[in-house]
RNA sequence: GCUGGAAUCGUCUAGUGGCAAUGACAAGAGACUGUAAAUCUCUCGGCUUCGGCCUUCGUAGGUUCGAGUCCUACUUCCAGCA
């Protein structure tokens, strides 16, 4: 389905943006869905633990996927042959794939030298086997996956990175980005560029402004979701491509997150996240709650409890009684605690159905809040909870 | 009743003269941001000024510089024979 992004409303005060993403069907039909907008991640072509409509219940539009992952198994031939990824997993909303740019990051990036100008060596995690993935290829696999939204090929370095090594970087991932543009050939599908550059303003402005002369449907934010990076070189990150990024065009914010970055995500300007981090935490007997908590080293976090712990052994109560998820309607944490303790997968399925809600409940609440200019003070009630 | 064998941290278990004692499970807690993650890390006899100190391997004695490990008796359990 091809996309396109209208900018209805902007928040006086921050700039946080509402909007409509809309995509139309080869037929003419049309999807809209309203921004912010946080997508869950369903890598292996499913939102692990999750049902399709279980899935869709909790408020999702788009969902992500990934590249590289479906190449090594069941094979984008596979995918093709089943006649596309939605017909695959049986989501008939929207899907993004990521291109593996983050595997380069997770799987590649111990060994330097794995990383070349022609592309990416990897070792299949499944067998041992030697891969190479360029961004044509990349592309091609994309293509054939069928997913709404391709991500250009990119190299996701380490927070670690310094400005010599970015700078190298930035400049293979445009010329990456065009040669994926290039061999780019679904007609139903949208690819869109993705801007690095660390916390630098000089590089993310100008790998931002590279990136959008190479024209893309979309554009994300990548390379701030790892290792220990800061918030504070989060932020920055966001502050310095945004303001380059075309205002009709949907910008997303790579890998993100946390309730608290969602929130200064937005205000800074983004309008769609993924994050692997409520499923993850769901499958980890843990449960996102309203308000923030302090941590050591990056700061103000996402607030939560673990169902593991011995407290709950007798909690009659919901995980949180405002909340409107099914999890939250009929489940007790004494019995969340029990389904944990018991490794009953019933208990991560529950527990990731109530963290998507809340992340998507939260963009709803965002939503609202901007289209009456009170974005910041939506925020600063959050900080307080 | 006789003859063998066995008793170790909540559970199972390693341990044949230098041990606060192996491993697993259970338990307690923590981490997790474009998913090598239903995973990983830490704690798990007591006390501690973190150098140690104290108390522990069924019970009671004994041998030894030193005993969970060897000896004796007892208790309980298991197997075989009556």
């Amino acid at each position: 389905m091809k996309v396109r992004y209208e900018l209805i409303h902007k928040d006086k005060k921050t700039g946080a943006r509402y909007g409509k993403v809309i995509f139309t069907a080869p037929d003419g039909t049309e999807q809209e869905y309203e921004t912010p907008m946080f997508m869950p991640v369903g890598t292996q072509a499913t939102v692990k633990t999750l049902s399709p409509e279980q899935v869709k219940d909790c408020g999702a539009g788009i969902i992500l996927s990934n590249t590289y992952h479906l190449w090594l198994r069941p094979t984008p031939e596979i995918v093709e042959k089943a006649g596309g990824l939605h017909e695959f997993m049986n989501w008939h909303g929207p899907i993004l794939t990521d291109s593996g740019g983050y595997q380069v990051f997770s799987l590649a990036h111990n060994k330097k030298k794995d990383i070349t100008e022609e592309g990416v060596h990897f070792k299949s995690e499944l067998d041992g086997k030697k891969l190479f993935l360029t961004p044509e290829e990349s592309i091609r696999i994309q293509n054939m996956l069928d997913s709404d939204i391709a991500m250009s090929f990119d190299e996701c370095p380490p927070a670690t990175a310094d400005k010599k090594y970015l700078k190298n970087s930035i400049e293979r991932t445009i010329r990456w980005a065009k040669r994926g543009k290039a061999v780019f050939n679904n007609p139903n599908q949208n690819l869109f560029g993705i801007v690095q550059g660390g916390p630098y303003e000089d590089l993310r402005r100008w790998s931002a402004e590279e990136t959008v002369k190479i024209g893309f449907d979309g554009y994300a934010v990548g390379g701030v979701a790892n290792d220990d990076e800061c918030k504070d070189d989060m932020y920055k990150a966001i502050e310095y491509s945004c303001p380059y990024l075309p205002e009709d065009k949907l910008r997303y914010l790579m890998g993100v997150g946390e309730p608290v970055d969602l929130l200064e995500g937005v205000k800074r300007g983004i309008d769609i996240f993924d994050c692997v981090s409520p499923t993850r935490l769901a499958r980890h007997g843990n449960a996102l709650v309203p308000g923030v908590r302090e941590t050591g080293i990056s700061g103000l976090k996402e607030n939560r409890i673990n169902l593991k712990n011995a407290k709950f052994t007798d909690d009659f109560s919901p995980i949180d009684e405002h909340c409107d998820c099914y999890t939250c309607k009929n489940y007790t944490r004494a019995y969340l605690h029990h389904l944990v303790k018991c490794d009953e997968q019933f208990g991560a399925s529950l527990l990731s159905i109530h963290n998507i809600r809340f992340l998507i409940r939260l963009t709803e609440q965002m939503r609202e809040a901007i289209k009456e200019d009170r974005y910041e003070e939506f925020v600063e009630e959050f900080y307080k909870k």
